[in-house]
DNA sequence: ATATTTATATAATTTTTTTATAAATATTAA
DNA sequence: TTAATATTTATAAAAAAATTATATAAATAT
């Protein structure tokens, strides 16, 4: 339960509608307001994004077009927000990858329905707990665990963590990781992600050598 | 771990491929190969029964019938087994109070996990009474004992209390915890949630430290 | 009237980032 | 290859920033 929404709506009002409802069912929240951005966002985040919500009718860039640019290298899950009586461009859409429609007026529960079930379908069996040689992350209570006891992580040092071990053995480059675990615009260089790392180390114990150096990269989670 | 599952299919090889994967994890099984069985079964013991398995596709009675009759005095979860494609009757589903949709072919692991995800979340909530270290809500008194002794809780302060307690071992982030105590959206950042969570942690005495702050995040009940 | 809820201000605490230096690793020249 | 040099990362400690706890006051509801 981390899923990442994208939600895509020009309206500001619709996106907080949208984003109060799914924020209640515990899902993450990004948004653009129009087609650019999402498209500038999906690239920045496209690995956490598990779901976008677009709305059809956009300034600069429309629905039809970021739905395009995102299927040239994507499958994530799409969900188009119509006006009514767009309905005849929908068989349109399917073919270019839509995953569900909803058109506005609509209602939240609708809304909320869909999403999870959409997600169900494509998450598949998501568990909430993993292990990964005593190491065990409980995302629901954002603890970790190892061998079985507790261990006390910042939020940036849990973050950091999930964040290696939901890719384990990816190298990931220092870059990649300020993108993803810290926010889009981070001026900040330095040792920033060194010192989390020394930590998370430290308090995994033993366990720390699992995260291995990539001299002139970054980091990598890696069990052997 | 008493409890009983009843599985609704008019495959036979079905039916016997899902009981032996839950019996294997220790629950009871009743079968029922049509829909008219399964309201029969049901109708007879109806207070053992805590879940059903229901196949949409059924001669007699299919299984959409059998869940608007189930659901005119039950909430017993019903699970339902769909044959892939027919997605777009899953919003209708929900309406009617479907918890859960497998599409089959399944994995045996998946069925099982969504059982007990199931199965902890209502069985877990029916509970009238509850009791974790010495807290006790009283739910139809709405009232909070700690160790014996009533405790005075003013109406946010008992539900932000029973909100967390329901969720235990769950991190709930202030937003969430804002739409689901104060069921509107809120503007302006106040320490509303903190002023209420000191006072809930005083009145708890010893037992206040239940309440863990998830800094950055929100707070969690969690009794260890 | 009284109790409850929310707002505000400040203190206390924790986290995050920066900084400086040491250590490790890689590169280059002899 | 070895030694010198450069680059990169590790580490610790200090500084800065962010978050939460708490007390009290104000607003609101009962």
């Amino acid at each position: 339960m981390n899923e990442y929404i994208l939600i895509v709506d020009d309206e500001s009002r619709m996106r907080k509608l949208i984003k109060d409802f799914l924020v209640a069912k515990g899902y993450n929240i990004l948004e653009a307001e129009d087609g650019e951005q999402a498209l500038q966002i999906f690239e920045e985040k496209a690995d956490k994004i598990n779901l976008i919500l677009l709305d059809v009718m956009m300034p600069k860039l429309d629905g039809w077009s970021v739905l395009r640019q995102i299927r040239q290298n994507s499958k994530v899950p799409i969900i188009m927000l119509t006006a009514r009586g767009e309905e005849q461009d929908e068989l349109f859409g399917f073919e270019l990858g839509v995953d569900e429609y909803i058109s506005k007026p609509f209602s939240p529960k609708i809304l909320v329905a869909r999403v999870e079930a959409i997600l169900k379908r494509t998450q598949g069996n998501n568990e909430k707990r993993k292990n990964y040689d005593g190491i065990e992350i409980d995302k629901e209570g954002r603890t970790v665990t190892v061998d079985g006891k507790a261990i006390e992580l910042s939020l940036r040092e849990y973050e950091l963590l999930v964040y290696l071990i939901e890719n384990e053995n990816i190298a990931l480059s220092r870059d990649k990781i300020l993108m993803n675990v810290w926010n889009f615009d981070y001026y900040g260089d330095s040792r920033t992600i060194d010192s989390h790392i020394k930590k998370i180390r430290h308090k995994l114990g033993k366990k720390g050598k699992y995260i291995k150096t990539m001299r002139g990269v970054g980091y990598k989670f890696e069990v052997k």
